[in-house]
DNA sequence: ATAATATATCACCATTTGGTGATATATTAT
DNA sequence: ATAATATATCACCAAATGGTGATATATTAT
């Protein structure tokens, strides 16, 4: 019954990797950062830390392949490819990326930690992340928003600034407290939808001026 | 030449106490919260560790203890005297508060740390200050904004709640990264500029529909 | 089958970290 | 002046942590 595939390998480089790679990813939902402690990553990946060193170099190699390894903003390019047209300049475009936003980083644990990392620590990898996502988004900018909102195109920019470090924010705060935010409870769908429909609101009259 | 006053002693408990104090305020605007180990305390403090768990029972106590020192929200609450009248349902307190928010966050490092911790920790001093600053708001709220838009006050809280929570999350990221944020750069005045004139853009259209 | 190599484990070390008992010195009380 | 107390330091420990050489076992090549 012995096969000789890779794939049922009693020893598989790869497979370990990944195994490393999946620990990282436990272990940040569950304690964070801080929790990514060279034998506690072993431990979780049920491997010896010494193929840790071997694979990535150590545990700043193993971190950074990790976050490599994610593509947290494929969500906003338009992945599913039903963006709605961009004859209004990007408005109805600019409300879906919002709510779509505001939800995704709500469901993923792991982009709240990799957002607030890179806010804490400085590390190439997190500045890559930022990076790819101010590349995703001058796409918007450029192409649309910028040609339709003309000498106020900063200030759009700067809408959208607001709102989607607000989005951020306001997840990543519901995530870990139990408190409300302005009186608004960010885990309850109603309190959720009052921030969409605010959401949409600030969009509609920032489009309305023009 | 010996004092006998309490301030000119060699030996004073209540100035190593606040030198524990302020050595916890240097690391975590240095090195943030993560370089708050019990040594490098004790060390910044020029004190020896014993005393800070004689007088605080240790790292925790000391730092519960300065987190209770710092009135962060005490900028909020009108300290100034200046506040406009509030005739116009808030209105200009409001655009006036988010400004000097805006501001005041960008110049305090430590609140920013203590904002970013509050997103991390589950530490009950970290809690008292969230919800310190959840009752602050419920007075502007309550008393002011709330009557004002009737039954559209949770979209009043709602706009209210991405503007602070994008103030935090733009400022905080403006202090430890070096990129732009949706193609502004929010260390320069041009590009802070723009951040304010989009909170006052907002809450004027926020205000323009009633 | 045997040798060579890749994969994985183990035992061990140095350093850092949190924590404490014993002790010394300054201050105060008698 | 002396004793009692408060303040501060020192030496030391145990546990946690990062890191590595030696070794074992699975896999592959000959």
């Amino acid at each position: 019954m012995k096969e000789k595939t890779s794939a049922g390998k009693v020893r598989n480089k790869e497979k370990s990797k990944q195994k490393f790679l999946d620990a990282v990813g436990k272990i940040l939902n569950t304690k964070g950062f801080a929790g990514l402690k060279v034998n506690d990553i072993a431990q979780v990946a049920g491997l010896d830390k010494k193929l840790m060193y071997s694979y990535f170099g150590g545990r700043d190699g193993l971190i950074d392949a990790y976050i490599r390894s994610k593509d947290f903003w494929s969500n906003v390019k338009d992945g599913d490819g039903t963006s709605p047209a961009i004859a209004d300049g990007g408005q109805a475009f600019t409300k879906s990326m919002l709510l779509s936003q505001f939800d995704y980083v709500h469901k993923n644990k792991e982009l709240q930690k990799i957002l607030l990392w890179g806010l804490i620590e400085n590390r190439k990898a997190l500045k890559n992340v930022a990076e790819e996502r101010e590349q995703n988004g001058a796409l918007l900018f450029e192409s649309i928003t910028d040609p339709h909102f003309g000498e106020h195109a900063n200030r759009f920019r700067a809408v959208a600034a607001l709102l989607i470090s607000g989005i951020y924010y306001l997840d990543i705060y519901a995530n870990t407290n139990d408190f409300t935010f302005c009186g608004l409870d960010l885990k309850s769908p109603s309190g959720r939808s009052e921030i969409e429909q605010a959401l949409n609101f600030i969009i509609d009259k920032t489009y309305a001026e023009h």
